[in-house]
DNA sequence: TTGACTTATATGTCTAGACATATAATCGTG
DNA sequence: CACGATTATATGTCTAGACATATAAGTCAA
């Protein structure tokens, strides 16, 4: 088997060094543990610079496909743990993808010194101002999450002048506050009475629940509680990796 | 403000350069569509080769931060989709790293030949064999989740022989199928009493459900449908984009 | 056997060039 | 004005070197 004409793309060297390793990787050919060719043998068998081979090498350890080791070599590393990338874009964006109607409808907003409730969902210490927000988002007319969001004065003061009553407060927070991190909790209840009118289902009907707690470097922004009816299955994530 | 001198870090040239640009699109101060100065302008501003600031511009491209597009410069991207990395390790993994003790339990195991059900769930079309497999799996002798599994023999031959009575599917899976993508569908129901017995909750008690599909290069391998007890908010997900 | 020192070596970073290529901007023409 | 041809330019890739640095492996003494 040859090393690189099995595809007779237009790739440029570095590209098709890359592949080939990243082939040779995934059919298995090239165990976990295995050791790639040095750089100075990849040099020689494609007959281009070690700058070349360097690339395409980094561009697989960046992508945490091989471990480089200093004096040892590049090794194949083993499958990590596999992760899914869960999207999740803001509610409207999920709706309109899914080529149904978006409509949202804002069924609550409090302007409010923090409690201690609030205090804890938040993740803050100190005694700060909240906005509370109830909201429900539907697809077609039907209910498809309510939404419970809390958002911290401190770190977004524009939040409590932002008109909430047309634009969905995750919209809006997307917008103003880009490039943060956040952590899901996801788990399931059965609707209680408020959440079951809210949904439009019965009570004691299972409800997915994602808690996202939002900040940007070491400061909070938001908490916010989704309720899905649980017989919904939308969130689909697909995954690379081993 | 000075270019690089807040963090006195021990820190490469490039990288120093990407960390430079990184900082200022994390705080805005270049927002998204600013165009990045121009290679030269950034060789001029650190004093290095352009091979230099070409990488750390590489890598900020490849990060998604940045879009370039020759002849016109090096742009600041917009937010992406929020997308969360929900890690789901092999439940062995997954157990172990809260700390607590792994248990496991085959509760059957059945060679056959794929009913229609099965070829559903699997998304294959032809008659094929399968094997199904239910466990459940515990920490510190609590029910933590139960699987029922499905698995193509026709991409795994060797599962038909393998032991599942102490080695998870999932684990061995993961040993001799790596490389693998899949797609995951999260709900949420509520326990009937088969389900209720094998986590030890109460009929009607809310359940997370995961129902993970895998294949590799178009080829199905395996389906399963995990369930947790609804309460357990084991599913954690840490992102960062905006 | 163990620990400290030395050496060899693969990767990490960097340079000062080069040519390729896509495309924004300009210029000319109908 | 519209449209096609030309040109300028920023990025994309590549080279043939260089020195830095971490570390596996070998060496030697206690």
């Amino acid at each position: 088997m040859s090393l690189a004409t099995d595809t007779t793309d237009q790739l440029t060297l570095y590209k098709r060094i890359r592949a080939d390793i990243e082939n040779r990787i995934l059919t298995g050919e090239w165990p976990p543990g295995h050791r790639i060719p040095f750089e100075h043998e990849l040099v020689a068998r494609y007959g281009c610079s070690r700058m070349t081979v360097n690339k395409a090498l980094s561009e697989l350890a960046q992508a945490d496909l091989i471990e480089r080791r200093r004096r040892a070599g590049s090794f194949v590393r083993r499958p990590q743990h596999q992760s899914a990338v869960l999207k999740i874009a803001d509610m409207r964006a999920e709706i309109t993808a899914l080529g149904r109607a978006y409509g949202y409808e804002l069924i609550g907003r409090k302007l409010r010194a923090a409690t201690a409730a609030d205090r804890d969902r938040l993740g803050v210490k100190k005694a700060a101002k909240v906005v509370a927000i109830t909201c429900r988002h539907s697809a077609d007319n039907v209910p498809f999450a309510v939404e419970d969001r809390l958002i911290d004065l401190a770190s977004v003061p524009d939040a409590a002048t932002a008109d909430f009553s047309r634009e969905p407060p995750g919209s809006w927070l997307l917008h103003h506050v880009p490039w943060t991190e956040a952590e899901h909790t996801i788990s399931a209840i059965v609707a209680d009475d408020r959440t079951a009118e809210a949904l439009d289902i019965a009570v004691g009907a299972p409800c997915l629940v994602i808690d996202r707690y939002t900040w940007r470097s070491a400061r909070t922004i938001t908490a916010v509680r989704l309720l899905y009816p649980g017989d919904s299955h939308r969130l689909v994530a697909r995954f690379k990796g081993g």
